[in-house]
DNA sequence: TAGTCGTGGGT
DNA sequence: TACCCAAGACT
């Protein structure tokens, strides 16, 4: 078909030289993989380098604490994803006897591995025709062919798997799916589209019908809530209060500092009584950190140290005194890392 | 299913 | 500025 025979074509003279590329290692095309999800290359790189350079294998992974994986995720977001790799790691290493398996359908299975994962994973390393459906994808095919289907959508998934069920080269399935993401890339972009110089610009529907700005059709839009939180750094000598955060919220298993939510910006008398507890706090700084579906409006304070009170911030919530030389071995958020960063290390 | 999970870059 | 988007998965 015309289609694979141009992005093929393309791909072989232009295709990307990236750190997992050239290898068929199922572990390290997992990883990569893993690490790629909603992350571009540029910033995912170097955590790519970083894990293979701690772990050679599965198994090694597998054998490490959550805690160093999460640390290694550190400043990357999605942090399930560093939690369900620890996982699959062990399952691997313990159940499957550190064998990684061959299909779409049992990769599938795989907590973390999803449609996308499995179908690249599968394609790239054992040659199964399955087509990897992620944004790219949607982008390309929805110009290339003129789907219409809102990608918003949880079932026009479907829509475009049987597109790339029809399409995929059958003979290099790996290299077409990596065609196609490398084209989402690189020219087919979202905004800006390279269509003059496209491999594909004298067969693509989108381009001929004057459509490539309103493809791919998304309608859904993610609402963003606001919230307010206090941190509270709390320091005695060397050593300061972390938190180690639960519960189903952002940032599960990383560690803060001690911290007060309130429902406006303002952190007063009120919310301290409420908490059980009066401090001294006096104001350091301020900042809006922002996540793809909250805007974070965060305060930072400092607690004098008063042995008579320190008793008292138990009540505020159960922190662990961490020293600082021993900060490295604590997985942060961004925001906490680059306070810490500040304050504390040059 | 629709909402929830980070961070950084581009426009 | 505010918004969109990035090699998505989970619940």
């Amino acid at each position: 078909m015309k289609f694979n025979y141009l992005i093929l074509s393309w791909f072989d003279k232009n295709k990307r030289e990236l750190p997992w590329r050239n290898t068929r290692n199922p572990f390290h095309i997992w990883l990569s993989e893993i690490i790629l999800q909603q992350t571009r290359v540029e910033q995912g790189k170097n955590f790519y380098l970083n894990f293979i350079t701690e772990f050679d294998t599965v198994n090694d992974l597998a054998k490490a604490d959550e805690q160093k994986v999460l640390k290694l995720w550190q400043g990357l977001g999605y942090y399930s994803r560093a939690r369900n790799l620890h996982f699959t790691a062990q399952f691997v290493s313990n159940e499957l006897n550190g064998v990684f398996p061959d299909t779409f359908k049992e990769l599938k299975k795989l907590k973390g591995i999803g449609d996308y994962t499995a179908a690249a994973i599968a394609s790239i390393v054992y040659n199964e025709p399955v087509p990897a459906v992620d944004g790219n994808m949607f982008r390309v095919f929805s110009r290339y062919f003129n789907v219409e289907d809102d990608i918003s959508l949880a079932k026009t998934k479907k829509v475009f798997w049987d597109l790339g069920i029809e399409v995929i080269d059958e003979k290099r399935p790996g290299d077409f799916n990596q065609a196609v993401m490398d084209l989402g890339a690189t020219i087919c972009l979202p905004k800006a589209a390279k269509c003059d110089i496209c491999p594909l610009n004298e067969s693509c529907e989108a381009l001929r019908l004057n459509k490539v700005q309103e493809l791919p059709i998304k309608t859904k839009k993610v609402k963003v809530s606001n919230r307010f939180l206090h941190f509270i750094l709390v320091q005695n000598g060397n050593e300061i209060g972390l938190v180690k955060r639960e519960g189903n919220d952002v940032w599960r298993n990383l560690f803060t500092l001690p911290m007060i939510e309130t429902t406006t910006d303002l952190l007063d008398n009120e919310d301290l009584i409420h908490q059980n507890i009066h401090l001294d706090l006096s104001f350091i700084s301020e900042e809006k950190h922002i996540l793809s579906h909250q805007n974070l409006f965060i305060k930072y304070y400092r607690y004098i140290p008063n042995v008579s009170k320190i008793e008292h911030l138990r009540n505020l919530s159960d922190f662990e005194w961490i020293n600082l030389n021993e900060i490295e071995n604590y997985p942060l958020p961004k925001p906490i890392e680059n306070f810490i960063n500040y304050h504390f290390l040059d």
